[in-house]
Formats: C-alpha cells, structure tokens, sequence
DNA sequence: TATTATAGTAAACAATCGTTCACTGTCAAG
DNA sequence: CTTGACAGTGAACGATTGTTTACTATAATA
C-alpha cells in the first residue's frame, strides 16, 4: 500500500481517537484532500477489502484494531512512523524488543497497534482496576501505588496472583495450596505465608498490571 | 441517580464498548426500553446535562470518560457494580486501594472508569509500546517480556527511565548525571553504570508498564 | 380536588446519511 | 492511435438521522 493510501488511513484512524467516533463521509472529503463523497466512498472501499476498516452489522464504518491476541508476531518487523509521530487509532504502535531499539524510517511495513484495554481486559463487564498499597508483591514487580487489573469472572488457580479477603481482611497475594487447602504467599520475604483462620474468599483474578511515571 | 437510570446510562456505554460506536437514537429504544425516539431524547438529554454523555461539535453523540487526569480521588467511595459485573465504556471501574478491598454492592456511588490508553498516553502521536527483554530494570518493578510505554516527545530529564541508544546499544536504563555528563544505571546490581564511549542518545522517555498474565 | 411535574407515545419534519449513476481527465499498455 | 484502468467530480436518490410537536397517563404536591 503507497504511502498516500496509508497516510489517508492514518487520517481516518487518527479522527476516531481524537473525536471518539468515525467520521462522516462528508468529513472524510476534508480528511481524504478529495471534493466528492463519491471518492471516499471508493477508497474506504479499498480500506474495507484490505481488512483496515470495516462495516459493523448495521452498514456503520468501524475501525479496526490489531490482533492484541498475537502481540509480537515472530516475524513482524517494524519500522517508526514518520518523523511527524502519526499514530492510528491513538493507540500505541507495538514496535519490538528494547534490544532491537527503534527500527530506521526506511523499513516499510505497517507498525501493529494495540489498545492496552483491549490487551489486558477480556472481560470488560467483570474486570476492575484497583491500586496497590504496600509492598507485599515487591518481588513480584508490584509496588505501590502500581494498579493491578482483576477479572473477577477467572476461576482462581494455584499460582495466580489474587485479589482475596482472608479474616476479613482484603489483600493482594500469590495463591498457593498447602495440604488441600488454599494459602496466601506474598513475594516479599518480609511477609510470612498467610494460612487462614477462619475463611478465604479469592475476589479475583489479577491479570494484568500497570504502572505510570510522570 | 436512581438504579434504573444508571442501569440505562450502563446499556449505552456498554453497546459502545462493544460496538465501537454510540447507538442510534433508534437503536436506544430497544436498549432503554421505550418505545419513541423521544423518550429516548429525553432521557439522553439527562445524561449530557448530568456530564455522563456529551454531544460533539458536529451534535454527535458521544460517551464521556472517567477523568483519568485524577485517580483516585482523595474523597471517593466506591462499589462494586451489580454480581452481573455491568461496566461502562468497557472500561475498567476503578475502585480503591487493594487493602480497601471490594465494598459492599450497598454503596451507591458510581464508580470512576478509566481507559487505561488514555491513562498511560498522553501524547499518541509521539507514544509507542516496547518489549522489555532482560532484567537490568528489575528492582525497579520492570521485569522480562513487560511492555513499556515510551513517549518520544518528552524532554529526558535525570531520574527518568528512558530507552536509550548508547555505542550503537539500545537499552533501557535511569537516566543519570556525573560530572555534567550523562550516563545510565540499571536497576539491577548485576549491572554497573554505563558511561558512553562515543554517543549516548535518549530516544524516548518510559511513562508506563504494563505486565499481562494469563 | 386541582394543579403541576414526570415519563412516556406517535407522528412529522428538515437535514444528513451512504450509495448509485453518469461522466471527465489522466496514464499505461497494446 | 486506441483502449482500458484508475481516480476523481457532481448530482440525485432512498433511508435514516435527531429534533420538534402534540398529546396521554400517572404520580406528586398544594
């Protein structure tokens, strides 16, 4: 795809995540540099055969996202965007390891994008983000002030990382079984195993974690 | 609000978070209930004047966003949507602090929703997402096959993590000073600074890391 | 009891939508 | 030189949009 058609998409791309809808065909006129609808028409059309946009059921111009479930595919090699930084659909360009670094421009292919919702939450109607206090899980990689992201709807396997309430108290740690029954490790050497007294209730599932500098 | 009114609010962000558009006002009748555009028009009406939808400057309508500027605000309750786990936006609630815990369903605050894309980019354009490989970041929370969100229009300034190319190297290190120069350190004994030999380039500045399991 | 407020219904309206039609101009290939 | 492909223009079309109008039923308030 020349750069034209890819700029023009980025164009698109890039109205959906500043204005949070698809633009008009109308509006695509002014985004696209044609003066009929007629154009846009025939090159959303393209955009649509080449799986870049798409229609949803009811004949609407959605975007498309990158396949989150395939984050680095083996092969994908990346380049930057343009100097400009034009990013699509607002979301991030997966480029590749630290240790390969930033690509040159001149590699050509597309960059992947992804939504870090859409990475990290599969069950958006069961998925909460809470924020961490105390340093339990330091070994972990969660500190404090870190959010993890729990699915509630996970059933809790040995190994996971939880969100649990044990003795009335609510606490973030590695489940782990101990004689049939379920336990609480910490990953933090300054916190002893928690093995329940009266009653262990796993909240949910953490899937995910982040963190935010600046 | 009362509940009815809150469930409607969470029937349209919800067919957003799976549509990838707003409904129809037409549409809005079989998820509100109601038979007329009208009622539909009126209680939408509600919504903007509440803050909870907003129309843009073409009078589409659009969902709003928890304000992701102001986590945790210092005076919020918060509890869990219903067992159903009903979510808004298909974004994350987001609740309180893990040692909070889950409050009771009795609570009848609304919970902020966050997008976590918005969250950890504050400039898309310039923003991109890395896999981080080996543990020279370790104790500092960012562990092997993390991502890291990288802004390249940032200005680096020392303490930062950046992703920097040192003697032809890409790595990700803090960004320290001595004596006027700099140089990087890990967050890993293992590792000793790194004092460039012909050229230290900082190409972006860490503002984010994301950890997935499962 | 009367009045007002609220929540809804049905229909009509002007504007805009996406799509189709007919056409033009340019470029490449035979 | 002719033909076909491609990219575009302008206008028209049927369908749908969001908004407005007129009204009804119920509940709350004075």
């Amino acid at each position: 795809m020349d750069v034209k058609l890819k700029n023009r998409l980025d164009s698109i791309n890039r109205f959906y995540a500043e204005r949070t809808r698809m633009p008009t065909y109308s509006e695509m006129t002014d985004l696209l540099g044609v003066k009929s609808k007629n154009a846009v028409f025939k090159i959303v059309g393209k955009f649509i055969e080449k799986g870049l946009l798409k229609k949803d059921s009811k004949g609407y111009l959605l975007p498309v996202f990158g396949d989150t479930s395939a984050i680095m595919p083996p092969n994908a090699s990346a380049f930057f965007a343009a100097a400009a930084g034009v990013g699509s659909n607002g979301l991030l360009k997966l480029i590749g390891s630290v240790e390969a670094g930033f690509p040159s421009p001149a590699e050509e292919e597309l960059l992947d994008s992804v939504s870090i919702d859409k990475l990290l939450i599969k069950n958006p109607n069961s998925s909460f983000m809470l924020e961490v206090s105390g340093d339990s899980m330091i070994n972990a990689g969660i500190m404090p002030k870190d959010f993890v992201v729990v699915d509630k709807s996970l059933t809790p396997k040995e190994g996971d990382i939880v969100i649990a309430r044990v003795d009335g108290d609510w606490t973030i740690k590695y489940l782990r079984k101990d004689n049939g029954k379920y336990i609480l490790e910490a990953a933090n050497p300054k916190y002893g195993l928690i093995i329940p007294k009266q009653e262990l209730t796993v909240a949910g599932v953490v899937v995910g974690t982040i963190r935010k500098y600046r």
